[in-house]
DNA sequence: ACAATAATGATAATTGTTACTATTATTATA
DNA sequence: TATAATAATAGTAACAATTATCATTATTGT
């Protein structure tokens, strides 16, 4: 292929982040490669994420507080995010087909992607707060 | 009510936000609002856009690029936003109950909100494109 | 009117991310 | 297997968006 080189550095971000079920943030990706290639620059970690998600290989999730977070699983799933822990699940729905069809229909543009974050209590921060109050 | 008192500056945010259906960011709040009250500080726009929007009083929107945005239109529905030339509208589907009960079902977490964003390229850019390419 | 305190304006500080530039690594071709 | 073209990098500076700080002002209950 043309305008596109292999580097190890790329090869490994993508490798951390397909194979872990956590979201990490683009520092923690930092970290983990930096095991393997200490010398690798934070900069090109952003620069190979936004790149990879531009290209669809990763999915980026902004939660719309901190930094954004990667998820090398690019099937069509929902997140569900803590609002009292910070967690984030996975809930394997795909909607996407159903929002794509729907939106096309409604304001004729073509969807590509689609996100859905879903907020609330996840149930062990909610155990906890039923607990407290017996 | 206790631990709140009225502002004027709040009661502008609230008003300049839900009498427009853009979906602005601070920065175009904070210069509207200025119109208004021509001192007031950005801080307060956010401090104020931050502390509604955890109250459910209107409803931000992280893109994932540049800064966030809001939106005085809390009933649900998603956000479709063109990946070309940058603009939000509104998809007036209600997903969030049918979303909901599948992630409580699913994860058993008790959900609050939901953000619904899909990204692709809009009618008016689409046509732009393959008119191009006559 | 007064006291308690929430909210503000102004500004500094912080965070997350992108831009820049000289150097290094990859790749196609001779 | 050298060479030339150029994509990618490391290191760092710059940037934008947001939050924190703090002295002052405004609101509210008594």
């Amino acid at each position: 292929m043309q305008n596109s080189k292999y580097s190890c550095q790329r090869e490994n971000i993508i490798k951390v982040l397909k194979s872990t079920k956590s979201h990490p943030t683009a520092d923690w990706i930092y970290d983990k490669v930096r095991e393997e290639i200490p010398n690798i620059s934070l900069g090109t970690v952003y620069r190979n994420l936004s790149r990879l998600s531009s290209e669809g290989e990763v999915q980026k999730i902004s939660l719309g507080v901190g930094g954004d977070h990667f998820d090398g699983d690019i099937s069509s799933h929902a997140h569900f995010v803590c609002n009292k822990c910070g967690k984030i699940a996975d809930i394997y729905t795909d909607y996407s087909n159903l929002l794509k069809t729907d939106a096309e229909a409604k304001i004729g543009a073509s969807v590509n992607s689609c996100s859905v974050i879903l907020y609330g209590l996840c149930s062990e921060c909610g155990r906890k707060i039923s607990n407290k109050s017996k």
